[in-house]
DNA sequence: CGTCTTCCTTACGTAAACGTCAAGCCTGTG
DNA sequence: CACAGGCTTGACGTTTACGTAAGGAAGACG
């Protein structure tokens, strides 16, 4: 039994990302795995900042945002300040993708549109030959 | 009077971008401008093309993702194999283009979803007095 | 004619988020 | 003991969408 700790490629294998990864956003202060000899365990906080990072990704932060909010999580003073800045960060990413899913939703509107014109377009070459008549 | 043709400055003011974005609009082929010695001339044609490239920069699509859109838009004059081919195309885009708003649908709904505990928590905090008491 | 301004080409620089070697250290197993 | 596997630390490579600097041509102006 290890005492609640996981080698980098049990991390890897339980949240799918790849060793250069879990190094990487170590050398970026987002993970502090403790060290046995040369190798890294990950603890349960860095589990619990894992998770906060894919999810951070997955909204589209990036990784320094995610480092500062991390940091402010960290910082158990002053908890009600601090969580409202992440609260309002978070507001307007909200904001930035809620805009970004409207265009989208539009330009999918419109190569809809698209792709109608362009199967009439194909229904009438389909059949040339009574037009050719 | 120009013959329907904007210099390069005239298109930066026009449309907000600057000489090196439009060169390598070029360069990448999603422009055309021709040339008056060596100097660029932007067509009615070329400024069509930009407003589209910003749109779908707008829309989060990448220069070579809206090169291919910008193909189908204007290959409009082509064989019934050709129309199918590019039919295809947009079809995959498009169904790319929904699966990407599906994510993000998904992303927004748990980003609402923290923000919704991140006030309850906040709200629980604002008044601290009475429950220390 | 000299200088300014605008344009040109070439080409290296940048930021994000890792991928991909290279080469070395430990450990277990036959 | 020898070798395979897994982990480690560099450190350079990749992609995207330009920024930026160097050096030069070409027309306008005084």
């Amino acid at each position: 039994m290890n005492e609640d700790t996981k080698t980098i490629r049990q991390m890897c294998d339980a949240y799918d990302v790849t060793p250069r990864t879990l190094r990487f956003y170590e050398s970026k202060e987002l993970l502090f795995p403790i060290r046995d000899g040369q190798k890294r365990l990950f603890t349960k906080r860095d589990r619990a900042r894992l998770k906060l990072i894919l999810r951070g990704k997955r909204f589209g932060f990036s990784l320094e945002e995610i480092r500062q909010l991390l940091d402010l999580y960290h910082k158990d003073d002053q908890q009600l300040v601090q969580l409202r800045r992440t609260y309002a960060i978070a507001r307007e990413r909200l904001a930035d993708m809620q805009r970004q899913r409207d265009e989208l939703t539009e330009a999918i509107d419109d190569l809809k549109a698209q792709l109608k014109w362009g199967e009439k377009v194909m229904n009438s070459m389909e059949v040339p030959s009574k037009a050719a008549e």
